[in-house]
DNA sequence: CGTTAGCACTCTCGGTAGGTGAGTGCTAAC
DNA sequence: GTTAGCACTCACCTACCGAGAGTGCTAACG
């Protein structure tokens, strides 16, 4: 990209921020008295006129204001935007709101997705940690009923799943002790990537007629190790796209492509930078080809364990929401991570 | 409701089942033939000008087909509508998918939740067991670090809720047995009801020194109780809304009605009947004045403890969604109950 | 050469008019 | 009570007009 002079580079900046918060095409008038009248407004449409040529700018039709074209915002983003914190007093709020769940992290991530959401006006998704190369760091047996019982399984990355079991054998202090010592000896420090089927297979056979009675709890096991393993997402505020006139054509599109959820996880799962921000046509799906994807990863000790972000019009207020969603990011990931070090 | 002759009760029948396949005012003509022109269009157009002028038709101008009003789809479900239920196989189906969940109430009602929305095209509206009147059975402390555990508490009418609390003290074999000599005395078999504050205060009271290790413990456990008699709601299918184009005005209005939460959860709680279906107006909420509500109450045992339905458009199938939701609701309430029995 | 004033031009938007067709309501006959 | 015939109504579509906002261009200015 060029350099713009900097009159240009204003001019810019005072149409995306004037169309982010009208949503109105911007004509050269309300530039001019936005910037003070330091030109005439015939200057500025030279200048615009210019900025449309290079793309930055585009016009709906020949006698109406501009607004950003994608390159635009990029350019905005890149270039000229300057962000803006959250308050520090909903810094805190959000902090003490977020703490209560801190143990429980399938919670935490939607709950902050929940906060994220009702922020920013948009959809957000964010995911629980998983990690393919965690370790099992603990399995627990907590027996509920003569017949049901429930497993808590704790990974490294800050992971915990659990299940209800129903056995058809009584579970009685026996049961429990067996299931101990299985779990011990060939469960925990395991990386859950191990806990494969030929493994449970091979464990079966080598455990004699306690099969019958361990099986379920083995395959509850695997299940869970799966689950560890398996980007969980959550949804919040999928309501707001209503909220976004520019997107009400493709509303249904974009319902549809949020709950088909594979390619959802994967647009989470391919950030490789700690923090995205793709616009318009730079994302991956053609469904959100007119929408924004913000997205940060979080880390749970110095390890990338998931993500939150919003998805959203193309206009959005950059300069506002990019700093609340690291900011929230910044938060899960040190919650998760105390947890961590309390070993 | 005065008597219909039999011939414009077919007529009515003909209508709302045309018309709820098609969304389309249904003329004369095509009733006609679709009656196998055993009558000629006049008489019919006869018999419908009665229907409007007894409020069974609308007509939406002066020269369109008609269209069924509230009180004709009202008449239609109480008096003509013959019901046909989910074919055995996909009965069968559903049935295997959610018995996978059937140990855990709050996970199997979402996804009788998403069951429903599926097969409905609705938003499906489901509540997690929940019972003011409950006991508590039983409850588990699972250390899961030094300073962290997770407490799980079963009560009746299938309830199981669990939360994990973080401890300043470290979590070690003796404190696990003050917790469980405190709970075992003082919470299990109590009634939910009865663990409020003034009681939590009483007991720390008599604690002595204990009190400043478990605080967090019985704050949790109070917590729990809390849930046990909260209704849990579960939202699926939203973005079905958007399928049905008679709600797309409301559409917003609609949606920010289900995530208010508070007016939702009235509406569950406050049907009596077993099955309740409430036709536009009839809903006493007027977000939902252009909405049908369907909800049946599932039970644990004989105590009724939550409720599953859908909200919808007032066209809809009622002879199909009907059945279904008595099917899905029977399903639930016979997988919790048999937690229950197997004491 | 960048900046500015002036002015004709373009295109959307809201409102209005005429044509079309599906479906009705009424009347008179069966 | 039922039916055929026919005039009538009303939503929908298209075309058209006028107003207004904003541009693009040209010529003059410093």
């Amino acid at each position: 990209m060029a350099e713009l002079t900097p009159r240009k580079q204003q001019i810019l900046a005072t149409i995306i921020e004037l169309y982010v918060a009208t949503g109105e095409p911007v004509g050269s008038k309300a530039i001019c008295s936005e910037m003070g009248n330091s030109v005439s407004s015939a200057t500025i449409r030279n200048d615009m006129s210019d900025l449309v040529e290079i793309g930055l700018l585009e016009q709906p039709h020949t006698s109406a204001g501009r607004i950003p074209s994608q390159a635009g915002y990029r350019y905005y983003v890149d270039n000229l935007m300057t962000t803006y914190e959250l308050g520090i007093e909903e810094q805190e709020r959000i902090k003490i709101w977020l703490q209560s769940f801190s143990g429980e992290p399938d919670k935490l991530l939607e709950k902050a997705g929940a906060i994220l959401a009702e922020l920013t006006d948009c959809v957000a998704v964010s995911s629980s940690p998983s990690d393919s190369e965690a370790f099992i760091k603990r399995i627990e047996l907590v027996p509920l009923s003569n017949h049901t019982a429930m497993i808590v399984l704790l990974a490294t990355s800050g992971i915990l799943k659990s299940a209800v079991v129903r056995s058809d054998t009584e579970i009685n202090v026996d049961i429990a002790e067996v299931f101990y010592n299985i779990t011990q000896s060939y469960f925990v420090g395991k990386n859950v990537s191990d806990i494969t089927l030929t493994f449970i297979q091979t464990l079966v056979a080598s455990l004699g007629d306690r099969v019958f009675i361990m099986s379920p709890f083995l395959c509850a096991i695997s299940d869970l190790c799966e689950a560890v393993k398996t980007t969980e997402l959550h949804l919040k505020g999928q309501s707001n796209i209503l909220n976004h006139p520019e997107l009400s054509d493709d509303a249904f599109r974009l319902m549809d492509f949020l709950h088909r959820g594979t390619p959802l996880e994967s647009l989470l799962t391919s950030q490789k930078a700690p923090l995205n921000v793709a616009i318009g046509t730079e994302n991956s799906y053609r469904e959100l080809k007119n929408s924004t994807t913000i997205f940060s990863k979080y880390a749970v000790g110095d390890k990338d364990a998931g993500s939150i972000g919003i998805i959203g019009p193309t206009r959005l207020d950059y300069a506002k929401l990019i700093p609340s969603i690291k900011y929230l990011a910044g938060i899960i990931g040190s919650f998760l991570s105390e947890t961590l070090d309390e070993e």
